[in-house]
DNA sequence: TGCAAAATAGCACGATCGTTCGTTCTAATC
DNA sequence: GATTAGAACGAACGATCGTGCTATTTTGCA
């Protein structure tokens, strides 16, 4: 399902296009389409790093030397800008994350494709931060759409590995008396603490607790013993 | 510092004397002390709402019906509330998970009490909030004194864990050739992934699932219901 | 009870926020 | 080339932010 809602990669926002126009709800021109995927680039890399919340229209306008006006007229509204983004950053999430691991067959393979390809974009937002962490934390009492959007592109996400995991138990590389639920939180905790005691608290050695635990975890639940080639990087 | 000690709104910012005077550095006076005792009080509770950073002295100065310039006089800077906020937090945290395991024996029985005490917080804490986890995502790459409250405060209650872990495998209850920083980690992502799911995805069972994952941890790294001296691959 | 000191209020400041409005410039269409 | 829609600008708005400053009230102590 997430597969056949594949946005295009020509223009970054097309896939918004049914459910609200632009600004002045008038027809897109080409290079208003132009600067408009700009402006959700450069967003994009302002969110992560100061979160969704701190993302404002003045700072984003001096960023891309525009006016704030300009800016703004792209979207409509701050929200409408905030969703924009996390759109944007889900994305590059399934572009980096899920559709590689996709040309492994199902199953243990693919459960530990999906795994390292977590990990690799964690470690490159150890620096730069996650919008899905740090959005978790900015709208979790906070109703609104924004909230709606983060929350449904995080369950995707959890609900492809959660699939992932059984459909390793039906390939029979898992225990199939397993619980896929519990196993995809413990993987989910890992990547927090991950994220946390590595960006947060600068605890060397994170990267390599994370990928024990998640070694301990798959022969938890019945992994065959570990091959021999100890990188599974599916790429 | 004993164990039965509740948090009381009198004299609760007296800990924090020693290090930093009050506004204008001038002798405080008891009616001073309560009602600045009892702004970090609310602002600790909006705090757990909002954010360290969604913070603001007029909402506070609303909500205490006081005017701005009266609640700002008490810590001469925003940064020196929030660090007030910070600290009052690491107290009561103290208090309700700490202090309370220390009454059980060192071992596995401490780390235990630690852990469910830790998790009756953090129950609460899914309708409130938890200002170590917003806090951490807030101050992850913004430096400063706030920030370097918080560190030290998290880092001094994981430590504390991590301590008690050691002493479970000193005592004979955990297995002495055990990674304790890695059993920490994997506590810590526990907590986390429980935070995450159930305050902001609104996943129920989440709490069972942490509860379990803390049992299999602790069955991993040789307690008791499983024979000592059991290998790392337990079940 | 009187007096110094502390607590609080009131006001104003510069800055920044999201947003609106009218205008100007640029692009696409005929 | 003329027409027109859209992109971008610039100024201004009301609101809120943290923070000074100066009165005024309240408190604690001799």
């Amino acid at each position: 399902m997430s597969v056949s809602q594949i946005p295009r990669k020509t223009a970054s926002t097309t896939d918004q296009d049914g459910h609200r126009a632009s600004a002045a709800e008038g027809r897109v021109s080409q290079k208003g389409q132009q600067t408009k995927a700009a402006i959700v680039d450069a967003a994009l890399r302002l969110a992560t790093q100061v979160g969704l919340e701190g993302l404002s229209i003045g700072a984003l306008a001096e960023l891309m030397h525009m006016s704030k006006s300009g800016v703004f007229a792209h979207f409509g509204s701050r929200e409408e800008m905030q969703i924009s983004v996390v759109h944007e950053y889900f994305r590059q999430f399934e572009q980096e994350v899920f559709y590689p691991a996709l040309a492994l067959p199902r199953g243990l393979p693919r459960v530990q494709a999906l795994f390292a390809n977590w990990m690799k974009r964690v470690a490159v937002e150890i620096q730069s931060g996650c919008i899905f962490i740090s959005g978790a934390v900015e709208f979790d009492d906070r109703p609104g759409v924004v909230r709606d959007a983060l929350s449904t592109s995080v369950k995707t996400w959890l609900a492809a590995m959660h699939r992932a995991v059984m459909q390793a138990q039906e390939e029979g590389h898992l225990s199939p008396q397993a619980d896929a639920q519990q196993m995809s939180f413990e993987i989910h905790g890992l990547i927090l603490a991950l994220h946390y005691e590595a960006r947060f608290l600068n605890n060397p050695g994170s990267m390599a607790r994370a990928n024990t635990g998640f070694a301990y975890i798959l022969s938890r639940y019945g992994a065959p013993p570990r091959p021999a080639g100890d990188d599974v990087t599916g790429r």
